[in-house]
DNA sequence: GTCTATAAAGAGATAGAC
DNA sequence: GTCTATCTCTTTATAGAC
């Protein structure tokens, strides 16, 4: 408890993105190439090292050396490691959230919005994959964490708009009235998490992979997604992929 | 580099369970009413600690603060924190891997060992969670650390058994042909290691869940796979459940 | 078998020079 | 905007008393 507490000192009231005008004042970077803006540098290598290594266990000394820097110069772009972390996420979980509303609320039938639904998060989670694993692994750190309850409260409204489109589905018809709404859509929602983090870092993990194109992946999460909701007498129909890819375009 | 080098400045040879006579010499424990062990409980404290925290975001002091005694006194138990590791891990991974090749030989057809299999590891994973959270979540790191190397090792012969019993089915006409073998077999074990991480930790993720039984978890897991498997003709056919519950039981 | 005490290094964060 | 230098606390691990 001791412990925690100090390792947490300072605990800002939700700082969201007021700060980003400040990084862009002062005499021009230096050093690197293509450093535009080294407030964007460094959340680049801390979603990597917070992604690969874990929140807690990566030091601001790590990510000030991967930019160049030291950890004291950090604290002129962020006031606290939280702050961090803050860019990192805010803005994808609340755009990821607007999309599957949008889509939610799409005039089409159920099957197509969950389509597109299973495409933009399998496209946006391969995209944007450390930002999503970092959502994942640290989720029980958000839950705990009042400054980060946004962070669960996107997530709650992402899997209502989900829930609306089952809804839908099993009252039209279109999926099996006897599936359990919360099981399937954690499952699959689950499964796409897992399956853009193995596609993005893993494909070494058992040999003999081969290699996979994100058409293949898009194709094997719809087959088998459609295959745990369809009644058994529609399993065998044709998966409206095409019709769907304009609709599950991530926009922000 | 340097700092991942000083943070694991000890590294034994993988010392096994050769240890485990030791802590059970000089005068019995003083304080706690059910201590038959205080190795073993600090395995179970450090279990949970690495389970919820992670290995490297949680301390020996943490550890030592919930068996109450200090940190110091951990090393007589242990020689390093990677020892804590390895005892924790090193039984369970290995129990789970012969109980798959042992079920990938049953002289049963390849759907009953398929059912048996997804049987066997819901239930381990669920009685033993923490465990295999721990497994899932430090992969990197047992990929990267010679000591546990064993740990790889382990989880590749139990992946090349449940590939065995998918090479069956697909020859036997049980499972479709077009079937993905490895990206269908690895997508079943990530859902059902997320699915016992979720029914043991997160049931207040979203509101509105109610209960669920490990029995309706296996039902909705054993459909959702053998949806996934079997050809559009075989969809509908019962799930052979009950026959499977002998040989899915986990032996050690 | 646990304690006290401490070593040696790393953690997040700050102050002030330039 | 970054550096140097440093504060304070925590980290893993050890030595020796009891």
């Amino acid at each position: 408890m001791a412990t925690v507490q100090a390792k947490r000192r300072k605990t800002n009231s939700v700082p969201a993105s007021n700060a980003s005008v400040r990084a862009r004042r002062g005499r021009p970077a230096k050093d690197d190439v293509s450093m535009a803006d080294r407030r964007s540098r460094i959340i680049e290598v801390a979603t990597r090292r917070f992604a690969e290594t874990g929140f807690e266990a990566t030091t601001v000394r790590q990510i000030a050396d991967d930019v160049n820097i030291l950890s004291g110069s950090l604290y002129y772009h962020f006031d606290t490691k939280d702050d961090i972390l803050h860019a990192i996420v805010r803005d994808a979980i609340e755009q990821m959230r607007d999309n599957a509303v949008r889509i939610s609320k799409a005039p089409v039938d159920a099957e197509h919005r969950l389509v597109a639904l299973v495409m933009l998060n399998l496209g946006e989670l391969t995209r944007n994959q450390r930002v999503y694993a970092i959502l994942y692994h640290e989720r029980k750190f958000f839950r705990g964490t009042q400054d980060f309850a946004y962070v669960v409260k996107a997530k709650k409204e992402a899997y209502l708009a989900w829930k609306a489109v089952f809804e839908d589905g099993i009252r039209d018809g279109l999926f099996d009235p006897h599936l359990d709404i919360y099981l399937t859509i954690t499952t699959i929602l689950r499964m796409l998490n897992m399956a853009a983090d193995w596609y993005r870092n893993d494909p070494e993990s058992v040999d003999l992979v081969g290699d996979y194109q994100l058409d293949q992946l898009q194709d094997f999460h719809l087959n088998f997604a459609l295959r745990a909701v369809r009644p058994p007498h529609r399993i065998a129909e044709p998966i409206p992929r095409k019709a769907c890819e304009e609709l599950a375009r991530f926009r922000n």
